[in-house]
DNA sequence: TTGAAAGCGCTAACAA
DNA sequence: TTGTTAGCGCTTTCAA
């Protein structure tokens, strides 16, 4: 098999040719047609503007005969307001960022405005996205990401757009953000599991410096100390993976004090756990081992995993992201707010959560 | 659970306050700071400008220092070249566009450009995000979907940005794509599994009214016919999702002519596929019945699934796309060429693939 | 090789 | 309510 290229340069006639950029409308053309000044069409496009209701008709009425539409450029030199989302996320490969991403995008897109995302590579994190985002001076910059430097948030700062972290959040509360309520979740999956029964807990890390992780852990571990359980193991995937789960766990299985129940810090480190117990170590689950993820991405409730986890409230999260870009926009000055909304086990096949 | 929102209001201090857009530096500053023309500072950043090499170090130096760069889009306004590509995608549930969308945009941004995405509503196609799309003046529209209306095309063109279409091609030959040889490729899966001695083919389709669906599906009928076996029952799933291909499956095997192979229009429809014939019906595969999916997403490789399947050339096809686009923004006047790219079939044991 | 001046398409004072 | 005018920050002729 090898290449096929198809053109239609055997037939070829005029009309196959790409036009390159036809005329470009300008609002001056508009008025011309109209006998109007440029400002008088361009308060038709304005809202608020100070114009009668008869006019604007009869100039958006001209505006889409013709076919024009002001350009967004332009306008964005004067008005200081690009309506861009500048969005920056790591981590592409996690199912939950693409779920979120879609959600996200639309949801802004109904507030008026537009989504430029930026991926990070993967490996690096999200920092080197940023200078090449604020140059196209977006109203916000959204962080997408569980790791980011602080040198990030000041380069964002010292351009005067506001940041706002999605599902990550830094110590200092200088800077807004919405994430999950991590450590109040991972004391509940402590507490759920030791109540039914188990004894020996494991966690596996996905990156050890995301706020994320830290969170999840940190919780499991207090809830554990709570209720004077051993301290749970912890070992590393080494990354959110899949891969990295699956090596995790048989590490922990093999070690010297293999656990009774792992929580994962997300649901791709999960499902490569689940994998490894089921297919590779012949473990029953969870009648041998209680497996419990987190963000309930999609496949977490596939048949061939049906997944324990804590679900992310997602659209409380983007809804809230959403409003709290619109404060940003109206009001120039505003004291951070970190908020925390809470998760929610949903209770499947990978987990014991009865005592037997 | 509820709630919780930390704010730094009781220990505020001045430091707190996010600053209002801090002070903005433009080529005129960083001219006076220098005593040269600000036409100077502008051909430093200009390539191919005519400037001394040591003039253009001196500002490039300067600027550096103070931290300017230059306002892209007051560049834009003059250059007519945002540097943006407008790129449009639906579906972002199926686990392949996540993957493409992260190479190709880093990609991209090494050839000098910006991706500014936008994801159509979920069940819409993606025309609805075009007119929006096209405001910001992206250089080119690449479309990332498999659902697309002529209309689109047609407004992409009266705007004067070329478009280019990734894994979706029309029939007309009058816009550039670059996609799988969907056709070949479905003509190989049937050739492999009735060379195995497969005896009824079933094939599951996702949408379709997409080009994806409809050449893979043309292909398979075409292996088929070749070979002299009998035609292949097609059943819908509706949709490319999961569901649809788990529903299919359990229709399919219900009905009255139940298949020994089926070829699954992409592997997100596959894996659900799978999922019913093992979780549900109790099948054995590949023994009791073969599913080869399309795409290659990183989910078919993993142990529960190891789903045969064709995948697609995805660096080759993005490294073309951005040939491409680097074509159309040199010259832009350009015959439109469809290119078609190998799959390779990859086999794993979700299919038997040799005589018994 | 550099600078002065004229815009790109638009919005926002200011007048009328 | 509308029109006139002065820019937004930059690139690009044209002259020097």
């Amino acid at each position: 098999m090898s290449e096929k290229r198809r053109t239609s340069r055997g037939s070829s006639s005029r009309s196959d040719r790409v036009p390159s950029a036809s005329v470009r409308l300008t609002a001056r053309d508009v008025a011309a047609s109209l006998g109007v000044s440029i400002s008088t069409v361009s308060r038709a496009f304005t809202e608020n503007a100070v114009i009668s209701e008869e006019t604007r008709r009869m100039v958006l009425e001209e505006a889409s005969r013709m076919g024009y539409t002001p350009d967004v450029l332009a306008r964005s030199m004067i008005t200081r307001r690009t309506r861009i989302a500048g969005i920056a996320v790591a981590d592409i490969t996690n199912p939950f960022y693409p779920e979120v991403l879609a959600r996200l995008t639309r949801r802004l897109h109904e507030a008026g405005m537009q989504s430029m995302v930026f991926f990070a590579d993967p490996g690096r994190n999200v920092d080197d996205a940023i200078p090449t985002l604020l140059q196209y001076k977006p109203d916000v910059a959204l962080i997408l990401a569980a790791t980011l430097s602080s040198e990030t948030t000041a380069a964002c700062k010292r351009a005067g757009t506001p940041v706002l972290l999605f599902n990550r959040n830094v110590q200092d509360a200088q800077v807004e953000s919405v994430t999950c309520d991590n450590l109040d979740a991972g004391r509940m999956v402590a507490e759920v599991l030791l109540g039914a029964g188990h004894r020996r807990l494991a966690f596996i890390q996905g990156l050890s410096d995301t706020s994320t992780n830290r969170d999840r852990l940190e919780g499991f571990q207090q809830g554990a100390r709570a209720a004077g359980a051993a301290e749970p193991t912890v070992e590393a995937a080494g990354g959110f993976t899949y891969e990295g789960g699956y090596a995790a766990l048989k590490r922990l299985m093999d070690g010297l004090n293999p656990p009774d129940a792992v929580f994962c810090a997300n649901d791709i480190v999960a499902l490569g756990a689940l994998d490894a117990a089921r297919r590779e170590l012949g473990l029953q689950v969870p009648q041998d081992l209680s497996v419990i993820g987190f963000d309930d991405i999609s496949m977490a409730a596939w048949p061939s995993y049906d997944l324990t986890t804590v679900r992310q409230p997602v659209n409380a999260m983007i809804q809230l992201t959403v409003e709290k870009i619109q404060a940003l926009l109206s009001k120039d000055d505003q004291v951070p707010e970190q908020v925390f909304l809470p998760g929610r086990l949903i209770r499947r096949s990978s987990a014991r959560l009865e005592e037997r």
